[in-house]
DNA sequence: AATCGACAGCTTGTCAGATTATCGGCATGT
DNA sequence: ACATGCCGATAATCTGACAAGCTGTCGATT
């Protein structure tokens, strides 16, 4: 054996970001839709945006190329892509899906493992932490987290992701809807109820508390939820 | 009140292709992927396929773009891209999923409406009519469809797609491991008798049916499924 | 006045070419 | 044997150009 082989790194090196201009055109992009600093039904111009962030328009055309496959923009041919607006058909379809995956997380969280359980504990922390900083932009990425993280419960990272991108799309209505009358201690402490249920695996009485939660996110989403007088989203983009 | 204001088309009006060409490209691809024309680990350059298709590199940039956001390529950053390959806890994992859905989706049945079902019914009569054709490329598609169908059942399209999703990666595998000596007539069979069982709402049954089908889909797609030696996909391409 | 058609402007769609960044392998030197 | 530096291949990005499609306007025609 050689003397000094170093098995990984000299410690104190950071990582090195290995994420393509395209990446980050769409995390920002993303993020910016996420916070509402882009509202549905607004269109993005492929110019503009190469402007404003200055990258070249094929750069900017292939982020906005993955934005129109996961479904937040919407395309109409040769007139401009638009952040997407949800229907209330959509916003039901969405909460159909929602139940069935938060429903069979409760089931699972009777077998699942405890580091599992502890997955979500970190999820629930994260959220919890953002919001007393009062962070809204981080706050809602952890919400969102927090529920893929107990859909995770179910041992599917694909179901995970599909629960994902449903809380990404309601949260595209939710910020338009009111930015600061949201009663986010009180999120937080139902959240935290319902990852104690969790961890001390009450199914039944986890389940009780998701549909209440549930109904009541449904009704307020649907409340506000505009049908859009726009083309119907391209399929794949 | 006008006299022949007509509400849509004159009658015999055919649709018309909105389609781009990115559109079509992906389309193209997707479906070479999926008979196996394409099979995983093959590598996908760039170049190579804009001359082949007669398109310029970009456009085949953007289709891969696509096709890396479905998860069906995977991204290698300045290395290129190839079909994906899925690693055997990657199988488990959509396995899982499908257990999840298609459960619900027996369940559901109890109740949904008879109009969902004929919508399962017309599903199934295009897989086995592509099957009797001996059509095994329609068939697959047929395939993937009945099984979103079914989980359409469960009154989410959102789960519909996110099943087709689960079912067109395993495809991937599928059409690689033999393309013939598929027992088709079987598959048929036992797809008829669960559509059955699904009109005729006996749920229990329904789920021992898929439960059986499943084990042993998963343990046929294990079996062949190989760990990829290469770098992890993207995340969001 | 209402309708139609041509036109202009804007934006996306597609393409070609050039430049840069990164990777893998090879050769070279100690 | 090992580290270093160079080189070829390929993707990543940018630039610039032109074509195609949509919208609204503005006359001309009826």
């Amino acid at each position: 054996m050689m003397i000094s082989e170093r098995k990984t790194e000299p410690l104190g090196i950071k990582e090195i970001d290995r994420s393509t201009t395209v990446d980050r055109v769409v995390a920002v992009l993303r993020q910016a839709m996420f916070d509402g600093d882009l509202t549905p039904g607004e269109t993005l111009r492929e110019i503009s945006l190469s402007q404003n962030l200055g990258v070249a328009r094929s750069t900017i055309r292939e982020a906005l190329r993955v934005l129109a496959t996961d479904g937040l923009v919407a395309r109409m041919p040769n007139r401009g892509l638009a952040v997407r607006h949800l229907t209330t058909a959509e916003v039901v379809d969405i909460f159909a899906a929602r139940r069935v995956l938060e429903h069979e997380a409760a089931r699972a969280a009777a077998s699942c493992s405890e580091e599992a359980l502890k997955d979500l504990v970190r999820a629930f922390d994260a959220y919890a932490d953002a919001a007393s900083r009062e962070d809204s932009s981080s706050a809602s990425t952890a919400h969102v987290e927090f529920h893929a993280a107990m859909v995770g419960l179910i041992g599917s990272q694909r179901l995970a992701e599909t629960e994902r991108s449903l809380m990404r799309d309601l949260q595209l209505v939710i910020t338009t809807i009111d930015k600061s009358s949201d009663d986010l201690p009180k999120e937080i402490e139902k959240h935290r109820s319902l990852t104690e249920l969790f961890c001390k695996r009450k199914v039944q009485e986890a389940i009780e508390c998701l549909e209440a939660d549930l109904d009541h996110a449904e009704a307020f989403v649907i409340k506000y939820a505009v049908d859009a007088p726009k083309f119907s989203p391209q399929k794949a983009g």
